[in-house]
DNA sequence: TACCGTTAGTTCAAAGTTTCACACACATCG
DNA sequence: CGATGTGTGTGAAACTTTGAACTAACGGTA
């Protein structure tokens, strides 16, 4: 352990920026110590498993203690990269798309929305929540110049491979797709899908078909 | 296998909206059969998976033919309950909430948005997307009368925990929260979180720390 | 009708993940 | 300054999920 070499498990690393954010709050209510216990009760993650993630990182805590809610704040700020800012470029300005700009999930964080791009003649050039909308010819061009990376893709599903396959020509490692298409990319490039209907039916299926078991995640 | 009362694991149960939807497409572009490796292409999902996956409802394919395309479907149609319509209520409408309501992301299926919920005097009373919105104080009554158990959680993360806890006094047994907040629920309730700036956190940590690994769901 | 190629269903081992439970270290208090 | 309680870090066990490999059944073809 303790290694920064050290692969940590995917479970973990998802987990890493909801710990986080925890902190944060902590932090900014004052609070100077916590216990795996308390944040166990706050986050819904049993307390071992939060012990056995922090311990990927080395000894963070002290026995009898706790956390110290600076030390570890500051560690994990380092960890994800918090001081340095990832541009993000936006896929798809409808209804979803739309809303992202607008919302201000990205606000405290690393990660900026930067750019947005659709087909609609009356969106391009506009400012939607800041962000300027570009034209979907000049895709490659802009996510060339600003060095993206990570794009979200809030696009129809019938053009989600089309636009997917034009980013193999730019730098863009990572896509975070909203679109239903299963994405065919090349294996450089890393895809999270969020699927909402799917989401939606599958909660559905739970409820009727494991009655009252407890929550889980996603 | 192939007894209905065997409970199927939940990754398996997370897979099966996906795999109906796939079908779907599959039956409206005049297919009639489908392999599992097929699907495994289409959906991105380990063929074995796939026939492992369709083993625990019983021998729904034949060997060296595949699955019949119309049988697969009526009988997912029957096990996802798509014949019954679920209805959902939508809380907050803000900009996701907004969104959501103008999304068709439901129209094709057995979920339904029948109404939605706001504080803002400005937007109770209005249709947005053919659905009602009505004020954040008749939310009980509304819930109770058209016996609504599903609902979308699209409020601020200040007010999730509050709005949860009156939730309590209905019959919603399932809770879909795109809110940062952890929810505390009675455990006759599930919740479901889908946490945007997490989802898009985690992607950043994973193409910073793995590069070129493969694809990962949601 | 007999063969051949295809593909479902299943078994097994491996990998990944969570949870338990406990020793040990530290903090705290008298 | 010693005793006591608290809470971490972790070994081991339990559980879940996946992927590879195999078997056996079926369809198609000559």
């Amino acid at each position: 352990m303790s290694n920064e070499t050290t692969k940590i498990p995917q479970a973990t690393a998802k987990r890493l920026p909801l710990y986080y954010r925890f902190l944060k709050n902590l932090h900014s209510s004052g609070k100077q110590r916590v216990s795996s216990a308390e944040l166990s009760e706050a986050v819904k993650v049993d307390s071992a498993t939060i012990r056995r993630d922090f311990s990927y990182f080395g000894a963070l805590g002290k026995k009898g203690y706790g956390y110290n809610v600076n030390y570890l704040l500051s560690f994990f700020r380092k960890t994800l990269d918090q001081d340095e800012l990832t541009k993000v470029a936006l896929i798809g300005v409808g209804n979803l798309g739309t809303a992202f700009l607008n919302y201000n999930f990205m606000k405290n964080n690393n990660t900026k929305i930067t750019c947005a791009f659709d087909v609609d003649p009356g969106k391009v050039g506009t400012l939607i929540g800041d962000v300027p909308v570009f034209a979907m010819d000049d895709l490659e061009k802009h996510l060339n110049e600003e060095e993206i990376s990570v794009v979200i893709l809030t696009v129809p599903a019938q053009v989600a491979q089309l636009i997917t396959d034009r980013l193999g020509n730019t730098n863009v490692k990572g896509i975070l797709n909203f679109t239903p298409a299963r994405l065919n990319v090349a294996k450089s490039i890393r895809v999270h899908h969020i699927d909402l209907a799917v989401e939606l039916q599958s909660l559905v299926y739970f409820l009727k078909h494991y009655p009252n078991v407890d929550e889980t995640e996603e």
